[in-house]
DNA sequence: TGTACATCAGTGAACGCGCGTTCACTGATGTAC
DNA sequence: TGTACATCAGTGAACGCGCGTTCACTGATGTAC
């Protein structure tokens, strides 16, 4: 049955919302098509009016989360104040809702189409922005901290994560959290 | 055709060898069973001689590249030597022999086998040997340095490897290495 | 040392399941009059 | 405003391909005598 358009347009956030959180969850491999239109209370036929496939919903999924319609709250943030909710156990532990480095990075290396495109795009506005807040005397010297405080965060959190023994994965975070502190 | 004895130890290292290569270049998924056992000259139906399932072989060929029989011979590194090599264009560009929580990290998360549990330890080794060289005039200090520089040098190397542009990812290597120095 | 035979690693065809994708059909939407 | 009809988003069965896994068979190894 034919829809209106304004559903049409909410059947496609609602794709687009589940499959940014299931990627995060389990992967692109992990989630099937008809996983991700179960889970936006639809039937996996319809995908295919959507998106072209399964890779172009990962492009624009990509896009979605990194490039939000919306203004993100958090965009003005300083870099030790972002670290603090970056770098916690609730992050830590609800990979759907969290950074997209951190939980696919190493899946979107190996990816063809524009998802590399976007990631890099994202991460050069994230460098900017904490560019601004880093520690450092010089341009050169902040840009350095920024760089390298987001390596240390992206690379904390996955190894945080990584970890099966609590008592380190919490040390990895805390003492991460810390260093950036300075 | 039986085989001797030496012939099937060898074919066993080789086809461990294939599996952590092309795991490291393509992902788990991103390579078949097939692929890997013509990788290493036999054929698919000999792989359940040696391994019970692909998931098996993942954790063992974890295992073979982490806690390897033969002794490594950059253990003994300060890690600000230890980041000149694992920052450098070469390593970046060649996953295939490179760290495997910079090429799997986030796809190793989701893993159920022994996986995790053998990262954990090769992360602890690798904190504790950092530890030793780190700067800090406190026991507490240097191991903090040393679980910060560690997930800096990962996320640092995840991050160079999905930036699209050239100078992006050789600036996120050049100014991370750079902030381990001091 | 030489011979006969049991063992068993490797081969390659086959199986079956799951997944991405297609398509004929349905029926609500929204437009033309 | 009301009615007739064309449009088209969604449904669900079906397709076909690829992959992990199995298995009957082969023939070299290595042991027993």
């Amino acid at each position: 049955m034919k829809v209106s358009k304004e559903q049409v347009a909410d059947n496609r956030q609602r794709i687009l919302e589940a499959a940014a959180r299931l990627f995060r969850e389990r992967g692109f491999e992990g989630v099937t098509v008809a996983q991700i239109m179960a889970a936006a209370s639809l039937t996996h036929g319809a995908f295919y009016g959507h998106f072209s496939s399964k890779e172009d919903l990962i492009t624009q999924s990509f896009a979605h989360v990194l490039f939000p319609e919306v203004e993100q709250p958090d965009a003005g943030k300083s870099m030790a104040d972002y670290a603090a909710g970056y770098l916690s156990a609730q992050h830590r532990d609800e990979p759907g809702n969290g950074c997209l480095f951190s939980t696919l990075g190493t899946e979107a290396v190996r990816t063809s189409g524009g998802v590399r495109g976007t990631m890099t795009q994202a991460l050069k506005r994230q460098i900017e922005a904490f560019s601004q807040s880093a520690p450092g005397d010089t341009t050169q010297e902040r840009r350095r901290a920024a760089i390298a405080g987001w390596s240390a965060m992206v690379g904390a959190l996955m190894l945080a994560r990584i970890a099966d023994d609590p008592a380190l994965s919490d040390e990895i975070l805390t003492e991460t959290k810390a260093s950036l502190r300075r």
